[in-house]
DNA sequence: GCAAAAGTGTTTTTCTTACACCCATGG
DNA sequence: CCATGGGTGTAAGAAAAACACTTTTGC
């Protein structure tokens, strides 16, 4: 039965980089290391896959162990491997991001771990090749969003225009049409206009919508434009 | 110095799926195992992360011992680490997926290992969760070719307009009309024409093209229509 | 000379972009 | 009553799609 006895084994670590949307400014989520090595830097979440679970399982589990969350989207950007990445021995990390709505991050356990919201453009130096992650991480949420509607992953279950527009203003570092953006996504059915205004930002207000989820889910599976009339399920 | 002593330990694979275009089909190389466990069956080709190497390392290690072939385009296209996905013991397996010319693949040492080319519309059952891999690595290639001009890398040196245009529609798995995607892809300057015709095919004959290697790296970075002029590297 | 694939020209339609202008409201 | 962001209308321009038609050559 043990046929691959003679085999090395590695630690398997995961590293989570953690999206988050403050309506202003696209943040993530460091923690200070309370523990060796590296003790006293900066660096982004982590843990390692243990026995009885999925490198999956073990990045959510290190989420919700930081934040309280639950359920949130993660998808998997990168394997870091390099040989000497670790001075202390060979760890092979898998890096995932995760996108979470701020305002949901009420409920931290940040006692246990001194965790903080950094803005994307100044954040400390971090351990290791976290740096590289984070860079992965950003490449490949710019190359999914555009494609893939996930950016609503960021934003509260009721969101105004103007806010996405933010989002994917931050997102890629552009300036958008406001007019056009909202006219391009109304004809897009993704989302559902709300009787409510959001009248913080501003004094006419701006209407609320939700994510139409039934569109979404089409969308997120089949959001290509480079190919004519083609979906993802065939 | 040993801080992580104390932390589980796994046996870490790749797994890769090797795609290859033949002018008429999109295929992938599979080998019959000629050892344990799960001898005879057919499966990805696969190793273990050796302490001294990266997980693309050994990726390219492996995929070398078949094929023979390097400097290939490879891109890791998931993480399998379900507790159960083996019966023999823990193994979380990294899968890379491969483009290769077939053409290029004569000098294989197949010897070894009993690889066979199949269409990626019918192929032997497998083991493990390599379907489940496959599917994953097609996803992952529509969705990087949808945006960056990958598949190229499945093409010879030399190729034809009209061998690009079947490529695609293998990959999307739908019809294109010809004169359109010519044209579109003239206008991109990807291609270069050469003074050849390829006689193969047609009697007319389709003249060869090359890639513009400069143009090439450029949009291999920045490919994205969806955003209003934005490039990656900001 | 005809079938078959390659490739060019042209029209139609659809999508983007730019921007003028109206709307609602808090101060 | 006006400054401010939210939002609609509209017209110009660019890109995509559809398709008629010409070119080349092996048989």
């Amino acid at each position: 039965m043990d046929f691959y006895k003679s085999e090395p084994k590695v630690l398997l670590a995961v590293d989570c980089i953690i999206f988050g949307f403050n309506g202003e400014s696209l943040e993530i989520l460091l923690i200070k290391r309370g523990f060796d090595p590296e003790r006293g830097k900066w660096s982004l979440m982590g843990g390692f896959v243990q026995p009885d679970e999925s490198p999956e399982g073990a990045a959510s589990r290190v989420l919700k162990k930081l934040t309280g969350l639950e359920n949130v989207y993660m998808e998997d950007c990168g394997i870091f491997g390099d040989p000497n990445r670790e001075r202390n021995g060979r760890v092979v990390s898998l890096a995932y991001f995760a996108l979470i709505d701020t305002h949901q991050y009420e409920h931290i356990i940040s006692d246990e771990y001194e965790a903080h919201w950094f803005p994307l453009t100044t954040y400390p130096e971090l351990i290791f090749d976290h740096q590289q992650m984070i860079d992965k991480a950003k490449r490949e949420l710019r190359t999914k969003a555009a494609l893939y509607p996930i950016l609503f992953e960021l934003l509260p279950e009721k969101f105004t225009i103007p806010q996405i527009a933010s989002l994917y203003e931050c997102v890629y570092n552009i300036e958008l049409d406001k007019r056009n953006f909202s006219r391009k996504l109304l004809a897009s059915d993704l989302i559902i206009k709300l009787k409510e205004k959001d009248k913080e930002n501003s004094k006419k207000g701006a209407f609320f919508y939700r994510l139409n989820t039934e569109i979404y889910r089409e969308k997120i599976m089949s959001f290509l434009r480079y190919l004519p009339g083609w979906s993802m399920d065939e």
